[in-house]
DNA sequence: GTGAAAGCGCTAACAG
DNA sequence: CTGTTAGCGCTTTCAC
């Protein structure tokens, strides 16, 4: 069914019929009549692509992600596609899967240049009026995606040079953190901080740092330990800290996972939580929905990360701003028993 | 830059310039060379939506998904995506979100109905060549897309009526899941069912019930419990199961969630498993990976749900099959130790 | 208020 | 082999 069709069916011209389905010009009321109901009988849809070479504008967002089985990916899409549909926008989503291509070499992203390439081919291709690239890890990239003329938003990395960007505030998050253990009176905090290199683990860690520091606390270098982020090396890290003669009335574990790792040090070592022993966590994982006490940790703005995204960007398409905008969103300490207070 | 200015750079008919990106039509190596050249200079890429349509072919895919935050949903996409690449598909994602807006209430979709036609009329008006439809729960579901007339197909759902469909097994899994067990020398299973009126829950059970039958075993009444998919409740059950004067030497949880809580139970009451009682889950969940001993469970067929659901969807565009398909694809038991043998 | 007609970028007869 | 040309379905001047 075309615009044709309706038209002769309805006995006007196909301006008439555009007109009517726009509202982009006057029509009589009886015309309009006439023609809605031929639309409405004929289920009559009108074909976007048409409509899109026409107008040279596609309404269409490219969203290029690194790889959608990360666990945040789903809701930062999740949080673009809301602020699309809003908006009258649709997505087309392009997904690199480098996770299964490198594994954990989290930098060698150059290598995948010609793939991104591929992709922005395709999206460009597809008259895309902008794109919004989700990274797998939270780090600096390549404006990998230099060769398009359309206006670029990096969600969860960024990329030193050009280009806007939206992340989540780890430094600041982490300090928050560390600065509630503080005020319930702990001075002996241990920290189990993420894998060496990582970007998110280093700022994390500056959080935890400063927060010691501006309340005049020593950092005790047998209370620093790292983990590979995961369970077992988290377990490790806290059975070592929980052995110390003089061993830390707290512990930051830097993600949730190996927070868990410290639940089960703990309870191995007989230690209680919170009482004998404070814990707090990071993400806010599926991981820790079922650990007793509830683990104190933190959220990421995900789905706001994808509206504000989308919204950068379309704000870019039309023109309302033209600078970079690089911004960082603060994340949300959750509720929980995993912290206790220190008699000072 | 369209084919026209290129074809006037490089002194030729836009025809000409068509033929050589497309290979449709013989061109002379000399011009070929110089058309070649003017295109990789420029960096021209081609207009994908004046190409579909001119063509009356977008190979565009819908992928309309009930909710993407469900862990699922991402899986399969990635599953869809890589058979779309290698075909030289794309796909354009459309989220139903309905999690946020039904929470549980399983079979209230056609409440929705309205939500998935806006959906439906986006896809169609993108002039997509096919959808696939991807559930948020394994359930019967109306023939939501009777409306269009492009090949859809049905992933993680089913309609009773026509359209093809791709599921995984539930009834077979837990079948074997229970035979394992039994194999083993277990004669006394315990079984924590999933949600009633959930319809895996059923099927599971049905398996787990075929199971006990063919080899003779008496289901007692008291080894039968339900949980609502979630941790507290298994624990409950668990405990319940365990703390009987006859306690069963095993217990099939029928997702990881609930069996989680079955170790948290055997810990309480300072049971060994494998040892005192042989643990199942199902799903493969993220939630398990940190337990000791590794538990059995259950991997579903997410990604090659995808391909599928592709393959399928495929084959009927190109004509190649008319008839609805129904699968059923078979999961894969995870090694572990969370079962021990029973000398009988 | 309505219609005729040009043209968005591309493909595919058809003619040469 | 190459070019001319007629559209694909739609929007949008520009006349009337």
């Amino acid at each position: 069914m075309t615009l044709k069709e309706i038209a002769s069916m309805a006995g006007v011209s196909v301006a008439t019929v555009s007109y009517v389905l726009n509202n982009s010009v006057p029509v009589s009321a009886e015309t309009r009549q006439k023609v809605e109901k031929i639309i409405k009988e004929t289920g009559y849809r009108s074909n976007i692509l048409a409509k899109s070479l026409r107008k040279n504008e596609s309404r269409l967002i490219g969203v290029l992600v690194e790889d959608i089985t990360v666990w945040h990916t789903a809701y930062i899409i999740d949080g673009i596609n809301e602020i699309a549909e809003k908006r009258g926008y649709h997505t087309i989503l392009s997904n690199l899967r480098l996770l299964s291509k490198i594994e954990s070499q989290f930098d060698h992203i150059s290598i995948f240049q010609k793939d991104i390439e591929k992709a922005e081919d395709v999206l460009a291709g597809m008259q895309v009026d902008g794109i919004i690239y989700v990274g797998m890890h939270d780090r600096k990239i390549n404006n990998v995606l230099h060769d398009i003329k359309k206006p670029v938003v990096y969600c969860y990395c960024y990329t030193g040079e050009e280009g806007s960007s939206v992340r989540y505030s780890n430094e600041k998050t982490a300090f928050q953190l560390t600065k509630k253990l503080i005020d319930l009176g702990h001075r002996k905090i241990g920290v189990i901080n993420g894998l060496e290199g990582s970007e998110p683990a280093s700022l994390r860690f500056q959080g935890f740092a400063q927060a010691l520091s501006e309340h005049g606390i020593q950092m005790k270098e047998e209370y620093v330990t790292t983990g590979n982020w995961k369970f077992q090396e988290g377990k490790e890290a806290a059975l070592k800290l929980l052995t110390l003669s003089d061993r830390p009335t707290a512990i930051v574990a830097m993600n949730d996972e190996m927070a868990v790792g410290v639940f089960d040090a703990a309870r191995e070592l007989g230690l209680e939580i919170p009482k004998d022993i404070s814990v707090t966590g990071f993400d806010n994982a599926d991981i820790i929905h079922h650990l007793s006490p509830k683990l104190v940790t933190v959220e990421r703005p995900l789905q706001e990360m994808g509206y504000r995204s989308m919204e950068i960007l379309l704000d870019n398409i039309a023109g309302i701003s033209k600078e970079d905008v690089n911004i960082t969103l603060p994340c949300r300490l959750t509720e929980g028993d995993s912290v206790g207070s220190i008699l000072i």
